[in-house]
DNA sequence: GGATAAGCGAGACGGTACGTCTCGTCTTTTG
DNA sequence: CAAAAGACGAGACGTACCGTCTCGCTTATCC
């Protein structure tokens, strides 16, 4: 994996660890506090007390920089919950992501997205998929519970649920706060009741 | 109003207009064309014929004029469907959204979005309040018919179905095309439905 | 002459004359206020309630209208001293121009010397041959008192005690206050002194 | 050693002192050939093959590089006389600085006289304080044989003929052919002459 | 343990874009 | 119709940031 190899050629300690690691903690911090526009290496290099050239040559450009302190710190904010229903979880976690918003770590996470080149794509992309790939359990519970439709795409439902809150705050530019969330969690629920009425649609994404 | 003593002004086709109308396309083109990266204030003026220092004295700053060539030229690019049923009428729309992006003028949408200063953030929210209204025609004829319910709010449902769209674009980067969007309307339509068991939801929102 | 054809045009008190008023007595204040670098036509127009456009129609080149301003309102400010003996008289003379300079008037001399477009020199040089006209009594005074040879330039006299001021002023950059007025004109009337050794320079001037 | 050889190479053939070099020498060069007016940073840059950004960094201002051009690049052009006399030393002086004023030369003087910021200011007057120091050993021999008061002031004399010069380029805008050098010198020698009636004026300059 | 490779600090430079300032001209509007 | 008002063309200035390069030095690694 990565992380051990990295361990093993950065020997704790040393100087390069240590430039790499203040440039990632000064990073990260100035993104959350100024944002994308006022992210830049010159003052990136200030906060770490490390030469601009040096972050130069190991990350080339602002975005990769951008990017490699977004994963590096970003660990992911919003618990994955296991209240017992569905329903609850979904609201639970619908709750969760707004408030991350409201959050200056909201900063972070809109930067990040402003970065459009090919490097931030992939790891955004990524990113998104193992995300998935972590609240999958919710669905196998429901499945059990016999609350969710074995044959359906959970990711599906998920980003129906979640893609309004990034909707809102990057397009429409209205606040989180009106948003109806367990009226969404409910009205999109309702799509996978277990009915005889409805088993048109089966899993189409592999 | 404020457009018409404009227009009485600018006697159109005045020294002033020209000017105007030529930077607006020149800018508006050279968003679709090159998109947010390469849009700046020398490469307008260039293709327009106009001096770099009269677009700064109008508009002062490059998204000020990326704002307003957008307005002005991005006509509501996908039509307002009728076609008998609420279904059928969101499947279009959809449809249409999905198709705009695959066009380039999805590059001038996307370059909208990276512009997050005051001026673009207010712009973008009236637009998508405009936008929103103008599609309400549909969900009233859909409540002629029975299709939607008089007392849920169109919005949140349009908000629903739009969003993943832009969550692919923006966030996750994911293919448009994945995206099963009859699936999507048919199990959000159904929270909807006007079934004895579900009236929970009134309309929050004013 | 000019200003003969300027009296007939400019209809005293009417429209034009406002104007050409106000823009002359803004802009010398304006140049003894801030000097030759913040010397603006927009400043000055703003001062007087006027347009920059008829500045510009008026003058045409914020140089022009200094050199007017500067005519205009610049009278002599030495005076021609008649104390009874040719050393007294251009001791007087010396401490006057340095008084001058030491005054805010001092500005729009130096501000002048920065002009040195076709028409600012014509109007300097012609300046200084009609100030020298005007010192010349000073001399007819002197060689009716025997003090000074009937056969001697009084301008070679006058440019040799007066060049030092502006000199410090302008090359050397020393301050005036230790410049000897008195020493230099006693060294330098020497040479005219009515001396049986000394009939070498004859008048070489035309 | 080699490091010293290395720093010697370095200092003399360095991408610094080659910016360096390029630059003063195009700047005295358009100094010399175009004169104030035209002197701009573009069309330094240009010339010596260097980014405009490069000379901002350095220099800053316009009028900085101007003055550093002229420091590096203007020699004394007049040579200090030594004729046997001082009569013959000082007409020598005269006509030497005649000669320069009608060179091309005598742009870059009039140039930097026009730069009145207070770096150039500093600059100019330390530089007429060397050059009247340079000149002082003119006067030494004078002294010793016995043409020239002890206690006088050389400064006081120098000025008084030198200025002159400037004061007809400068202020009464007049040719200097006109100018009567010898006659000048002649007049103001006598002040100096080694006379039992004058004793006036000692030393007042430290 | 000494040679050697890798990385860092320091400083400049090339390059792009931005935004400002002033001058001088041109067009539009108005009295 | 002439002057006022307003916008534009032109060009220089100065700034910010990005990315590259060279050099000298320190540290880590390897034989």
């Amino acid at each position: 994996m990565a992380k051990a190899a990295y361990q093993k050629r950065r020997r704790v300690g040393g100087r390069s660890a240590r430039v790499r690691d203040a440039v990632l903690k000064s990073a990260f911090e100035l993104l959350i506090e100024q944002g994308h526009e006022r992210f830049t290496i010159a003052e990136v290099a200030a906060r770490a007390g490390v030469h601009e050239t040096s972050i130069y040559r190991r990350w080339g450009t602002p975005n990769a920089l951008l990017v490699d302190a977004w994963l590096g710190y970003f660990d992911d904010a919003i618990p994955i919950p296991d209240t017992g229903t569905l329903r609850s979880d979904l609201i639970t976690l619908g709750e969760g992501g707004a408030s991350v918003h409201r959050s200056p770590l909201g900063q972070a996470i809109l930067a990040l997205i402003l970065v459009r080149d090919e490097h931030a794509l992939k790891v955004k992309h990524e990113y998104w998929q193992r995300r998935f790939e972590r609240l999958r359990p919710i669905f196998d519970r429901a499945i059990a519970r016999g609350e969710f439709p074995p044959d359906a795409d959970p990711i599906v439902l998920l980003q129906i649920l979640i893609a309004p809150r990034f909707f809102r705050l990057l397009v429409s530019i209205e606040p989180l706060d009106d948003w109806p969330i367990a009226e969404a969690v409910d009205r999109v629920l309702s799509g996978y009741a277990p009915s005889p009425k409805r088993t048109a649609h089966r899993r189409r994404r592999q």
